[in-house]
DNA sequence: TAATCGCCGATTGTCGACAGTTTAGACTTG
DNA sequence: CAAGTCTAAACTGTCGACAATCGGCGATTA
């Protein structure tokens, strides 16, 4: 008689995971910008706000820390990250070499199903691009690059990107609008995914890096029209 | 009048930071070996034997958590990583991702000044073979390929540096011993210091893949021979 | 007038406690 | 003897409390 676990795949609901839930509330308000760069957070306030504890908040506040979406200074709190010039440079410079890697290897994986789910992809971003909904269209953008750090087969890889787009997504967040036509966008990851299909390693890389500078020259445009950044309120 | 501030540079004293104190003692202790691969970390045993409450020793595990040298399993408590043969190739292969990264760019910002340290690394490198220290040459080796990362300029890459340097060092804690001539390892270092200083983008990367390569290849041998782990007192 | 000092409210760091869950071991049953 | 069941101990998740500390504001002084 089998009274262990009955084998339906259903992923676990941790209906308490407190500290999880707070963290995801919090990573929302920062890349929607509530919560703007430089303002503190205030753990008494976050935890009344949300009807728990400090200590979860404390939790997640950590987790946000080692994310790179908070600093905490000692003795005196959590503050929302602050973009300078250098840091979008990093980001980029981060990025660039996480996607290189990871295109290469994807097209090294690359089945006939992966393919066709990159391809799908794209058509989605189309779709997106007649939607007025920049924040939807940021997403589905960094799902197509997010899935090919899923097919490269590289969970840490992929835990970077995720690190990585979290900050962008805080950027673009704060910029507001999307830094060029959404089907030109669109049309931008065709030759990557070209590239990767055809499976050479130099066009590949050429293609992501172009891509992804294109993004990088965009993106630092915007930010410096727009800075100095939105009114921190402390 | 200048009565502000007095600009005598004392290095700002954070005392009290319980919180990083105890992610140290748990990062020492589990890349020496005590605290094994699996086994289970009990917050309240942690707390007692540093003479703290278990809120800190939380916060220190969410820490190492995210930094993968633990992994929460809800309501069940924080476990020591355990390695499979997946997580040494994604280890490595993100380590090379970096590290070429990381060379071409401090070949292009390389001074004399950095030069030189890196110089000097590899001499100190030579100077501990003698010594009978395997943890202190891992560290010394370590240290080599840091300094790359430092002079590359990339904070973030920095910390993914030191991320998966804290990984490795875990693994080879568990390894327990050298593995290769301590004085070839620190020969081994050379050519890629040489290319470095040549700056030619390819042969950069060609070495510190033949370097990382070679370092993966070793440890993952090793890793074979021991494998099954040390048991894993849960 | 401008800089400094000292106090007060606000906030953090840490602790001990409690409820609910998991685990281990004794016990039962086929 | 194997498999299952039950019970008690151990542990986690969360909370509220308290002392230490920080930042701001007004008083003080040169």
């Amino acid at each position: 008689m089998r009274t262990m676990s009955p084998p339906v795949g259903l992923p676990a609901l941790n209906e308490t995971d407190l500290v999880g839930q707070v963290a995801r509330r919090l990573t929302e308000a920062i890349v929607q910008g509530r919560l703007p760069p430089g303002s503190k957070v205030v753990e008494a306030g976050i935890a009344r706000e949300l009807g728990v504890s400090r200590a979860p908040v404390r939790e997640a506040a950590r987790l946000l820390e080692q994310q790179g979406l908070l600093v905490a200074h000692p003795r005196r709190g959590f503050f929302v990250r602050e973009f300078a010039a250098d840091d979008i440079d990093e980001i980029y410079d981060l990025r660039l070499c996480v996607e290189r890697h990871a295109a290469v290897l994807a097209a090294r994986n690359l089945t006939p199903e992966t393919r066709d789910m990159l391809r799908r992809q794209i058509e989605v971003l189309h779709e997106m691009a007649d939607l007025d909904d920049p924040a939807r269209q940021v997403e589905e953008d960094y799902r197509f690059h997010r899935l090919i750090c899923e097919i490269a087969g590289n969970k840490r890889m992929l835990r970077l990107f995720d690190d990585l787009a979290s900050e962008l997504r805080m950027l673009i967040g704060l910029i507001g609008r999307l830094y060029d036509d959404p089907h030109e966008i669109a049309r931008t990851h065709e030759p990557v995914l070209a590239a990767i299909e055809a499976g050479h390693p130099e066009r590949i890389v050429a293609h992501v890096d172009y891509h992804i500078g294109h993004a990088r020259r965009e993106v630092g445009r915007l930010v410096r029209d727009i800075a100095p950044w939105p009114a921190a309120a402390k």
